[in-house]
DNA sequence: GCTTGACTATGACGATCGTCATAGCAACGC
DNA sequence: GCGTTGCTATGACGATCGTCATAGTCAAGC
């Protein structure tokens, strides 16, 4: 199974590259974050840098799946985009708007190349959204709507983090939970 | 003024970072793409790169900014949606989902050392939020709301295109915008 | 004609990049 | 004992990075 030092290797990807991106974060730069030592990269990722950042982006998606999930439980149609955003306004606030998506950051840069990395950034949207619906569905939202509703909660919300960086401030990511709140809010109340 | 090649780079810079992202693209790769001198960078641009994606930053955003100004003329609150999605479906078809938003490329990696950046990037997403909001306000959307709602657009837009990027699709773009354009007729009604 | 200033050609600096080869370590089955 | 296997230490490869110094070209102004 993942090594010690593998696992850390991937959150420490997944970690710099939410502040430098990509490109911006060397190997060097994992191992010094990670701890992990430097002859072990390419035996634990002989894809080299790309199947590092791969996992990455895997490892993000799975983990604030998680969290997706696990709030999405009650029947209030709000607490579906709670869930998604409480994360993210976490990460930057802690981070002092340094930090943003992993998934985003790869994806913004991705070459041609390395094509996994779009597919794999893609499977995570999709999972993030497939997620959100579900939840969107057991507060009342009709099927068809709460697919529509999922993305563009996803959207919105991704877009907001790169707003509040730019900023430096928060306000962009709360003033567009508001309007989607009311959004979803309606739609439950309609279905 | 400006001279012909100092422009050019300045473009081209705009140009290759949609694609590549900031730390992605290299001098190199902007005199290439380009074809303006290489000994004459630092001549244009004594603050190096840092100065010539400020730049670049703001004449990407000056740029859409001039088209969504155009189309918002109208009285028709969708028309103001569509003044900003055209621009970026025609990126995203054009470079087959190679080429995102430079501005969003540049804020997703900005580093500590560089914090010109992050505010020239502020910068642009408020001017195009105001011009929005203001198409909405011609529109009949009272400006308190016009005022959220562009803002919710311009996250949602650009976090559909990181999505279509991801997707090599222009889909999710397509089901953000039926949902935004839903939401400001009814603003227009109600206000 | 001469000077000034804007612009460019060329080449190099040290640093860092991703990648890999080689050797060595520890733990295990036999 | 021995060999195999999983992991790490170390050092280096060529390429590319941003940056800059130096010399040169060229047009405009006096």
């Amino acid at each position: 199974m993942g090594t010690d030092s593998r696992e850390r290797m991937v959150r420490s990807a997944a970690y710099l590259f939410r502040e430098r991106g990509y490109s911006g974060t060397g190997f060097r730069d994992v191992i010094a974050h990670s701890g992990a030592p430097r002859g072990s990269i390419y035996h634990h990722f002989p894809g080299g840098k790309v199947q590092l950042a791969e996992e990455a982006v895997r490892y993000a998606g799975e983990f604030l799946n998680m969290g997706i999930e696990a709030a999405t439980q009650g029947e209030d149609a709000a607490s579906a985009v709670d869930a998604f955003v409480g994360w993210w306004r976490q990460v930057l606030i802690r981070s002092e708007f340094r930090a943003g998506c992993p998934v985003v950051a790869v994806t913004v840069e991705s070459h041609d190349d390395a094509p996994q990395l779009s597919k794999a950034a893609a499977a995570v949207f999709d999972r993030w959204e497939d997620t959100l619906a579900t939840g969107l569905g057991n507060a009342g939202v009709p099927d068809e709507r709460a697919a529509r509703l999922a993305r563009l909660i996803v959207a919105a919300v991704e877009g907001a983090t790169v707003l509040c960086r730019a900023h430096r401030d928060v306000r962009p990511l709360d003033d567009v939970v508001a309007e989607l709140k009311e959004l979803t809010r309606a739609a439950a109340e309609s279905g």
